[in-house]
RNA sequence: GGGCUCGUAGCUCAGUCAGGCAGAGCGUCUGGCUUUUAACCAGACGGCCUAGGGUUCAAAUCCCUACGAGCCCGCCA
């Protein structure tokens, strides 16, 4: 089988062929907690920027916020007495649901704006409200008045629908009740740049073409492409259908304004686990937020980029996100990594993005025995030896553990060092006793040690001759030749003074990362145990 | 009703554009490592490539049809 070339630099190959100067661009509606498929589109959009880069081309990566865009009703989570006047005014013109920002738009806005921060993605970010009040879609607004007809004409013959007698490509906005959808366009000024307005509410006026108003959806598409430059853009399946707005977008790009749509990357939803589709109505909804609570972002990265976007990805935040941290970080440290897994690690890993080299599955074990406290967690991370200069990457990492423990985490992933020694310690052996009395008295002697050492010094036991067989031995007061040593017997002994159960995380990684005096104190009061 | 996308191993998916011996990871099983486990190493099992037809020396791949899954078609992204 021949090199699998990364869709992403399949992309960027078919771009290339059109011109070396380009824009990527993409464009999301902050109506209202921004979703996860929001996210698979500015993932896409982004590896997309970075191949055509990688390929030596001139490219520029924007993301358009659509802030100007009318309230379309009082969402669930919106308060129905305050929201409901709101409900066809602009974004950016309506308060902010919880007072901290400056607008409706901005209060969901900014936290995606942290998600993209979080996910390595640095695109140019516009608001559309600004880019309406600065003028850059003057011309394009000019055009659209101008060319009504036709463009009802596209929409007509492609859509298959009638635009009503008062249509227009622009909507003015109330200078009265602020409202966006209410508005029938009477006449305009090209030279003054001014639309006039009647309002349903009984107002009428004029507005200016900058910021007085907005291009309907599937004509605002197509000046954006034009008015900015757009060359390539992600989309979701929503648009693409035939008569959709990529459709008549690119017809009304190319007769009205005399530009060329742009390369077109239609992308397929993110399902959750077994509940299927992600969807408002049925309420399976994960958002981004939660979404990175959890999954580290470059493996958030690595999962979008490994699925081409016309295919749906299946995302199941329980015992599957394990596999898939797993598949990355093998992927990660794999020294015969095919050219093609070598490009997904590249695309996953992004600038500003945080990595470091400790292993989620490890990290699920110190967290819990430090117990959630993070200053426990880095002294435990500096004794296993790994890197601790990125302590807020160390941080992101452990507070993603720690919620998908609380979260998603199945229960024989999940234990806690006990505080006072367990009862179930009364289930202790006499074998038991001998060895964890030993062995305490081992640790008091000895220096720190590694997770390894303290592997191969359980496993000493069993040899002849070692210093833990011979004290074993006596312990039980027999002679070292005929003593019988099952490490498992061992293990259990210790998950059973710790834990308090009889199986727990890999002994060597777990016993390192408590303290040694601890560990001696605690085995010595658990051989001593008669209930 | 019209349209878009997908259907390949138990699971998640590559491979389809450019036709040339059916692939990977995970899981399962077997063996190994003084190695408990959610570890590591070696190997095995595992497929009517959704079904049917067509083109071709040759089809998972191209064409047509059917079936299944998801979604879009209310100018509200």
């Amino acid at each position: 089988m021949a090199d699998i070339t990364h869709w992403a630099d399949v992309i960027a190959d078919e771009v290339l062929a059109k011109g070396t100067k380009h824009l990527v661009a993409t464009g999301i509606t902050p109506s209202g907690h921004i979703h996860i498929g929001n996210m698979r589109e500015v993932v896409t959009a982004d590896v997309a920027y970075r191949a055509l880069i990688d390929k030596g081309a001139e490219a520029e990566f924007i993301y358009i916020a659509d802030t100007y865009d009318p309230l379309r009703k009082v969402y669930p989570f919106l308060d129905e007495a305050s929201y409901a006047q709101h409900v066809g005014k602009p974004l950016s013109e309506i308060p902010c649901p919880c007072g901290e920002h400056k607008s409706y738009s901005e209060h969901f806005l900014e936290p995606f704006l942290g998600a993209l921060e979080h996910l390595g993605i640095h695109p140019k970010v516009y608001r559309a409200d600004e880019l309406y009040k600065e003028g850059v879609y003057a011309e394009a607004i000019k055009q659209a008045l101008v060319k009504k007809d036709e463009i009802a004409a596209i929409l007509q013959k492609l859509s298959g629908k009638t635009p009503a007698e008062t249509w227009s490509p622009f909507n003015p906005i109330c200078s009265e009740c602020g409202k966006i959808n209410t508005t029938i366009v009477k006449g305009f000024d090209l030279d003054a740049e001014t639309v006039d307005y009647d309002c349903s509410c009984g107002n009428s006026g004029t507005v200016s073409m900058n910021g007085g108003g907005k291009l309907t959806w599937r004509v605002d598409w197509p000046a954006r492409w034009k008015a900015l430059g757009v060359t390539v853009e992600p989309y979701g399946k929503d648009h693409a259908s035939r008569g959709g707005s990529y459709d008549t977008g690119v017809a009304i790009v190319k007769d009205i304004f005399g530009s060329e749509a742009p390369h077109p990357i239609v992308y397929e939803w993110i399902m959750l686990g077994k509940q299927g589709a992600m969807s408002s109505s049925t309420g399976v909804v994960v958002s981004i937020s939660d979404m990175l609570k959890v999954v580290p972002p470059e493996v958030l990265r690595y999962l979008i980029i490994r699925t081409k976007p016309e295919k749906h990805i299946r995302f199941d935040p329980a015992l599957p996100l394990l596999t898939l941290v797993d598949e990355f970080e093998r992927l990660h440290s794999s020294d015969n990594a095919t050219s093609y897994d070598k490009r997904m690690i590249e695309l996953s890993h992004a600038a500003g993005l945080c990595h470091t080299d400790i292993p989620f599955k490890h990290m699920t074990t110190i967290y819990q025995v430090a117990a959630g406290d993070f200053d426990r967690i880095l002294n435990i991370v500096k004794r296993a030896g790994y890197d601790t200069s990125n302590e807020k990457c160390i941080r992101e990492l452990a507070e993603n553990v720690g919620n998908w423990l609380e979260m998603y985490a199945p229960d024989n992933a999940k234990f806690s060092v006990q505080e006072e020694l367990p009862v179930m310690a009364a289930t202790i052996t006499d074998f038991q006793r001998a060895f964890l009395i030993s062995f305490s008295d081992l640790l008091d002697k000895s220096g720190e040690l590694t997770g390894e050492d303290y592997h191969n010094l359980v496993y000493s036991s069993k040899e002849p001759g070692s210093e833990l067989n011979t004290m074993i031995a006596n312990a039980m007061e027999v002679a070292p030749e005929s003593l019988q040593v099952d490490p498992k017997e061992l293990f259990k002994a210790i998950y059973i003074s710790v834990l308090g159960q009889a199986s727990g995380p890999k002994a060597g990684w777990f016993l390192s990362s408590l303290e040694k005096d601890f560990l001696a104190r605690r085995f010595r009061e658990a051989a001593a145990y008669r209930p």
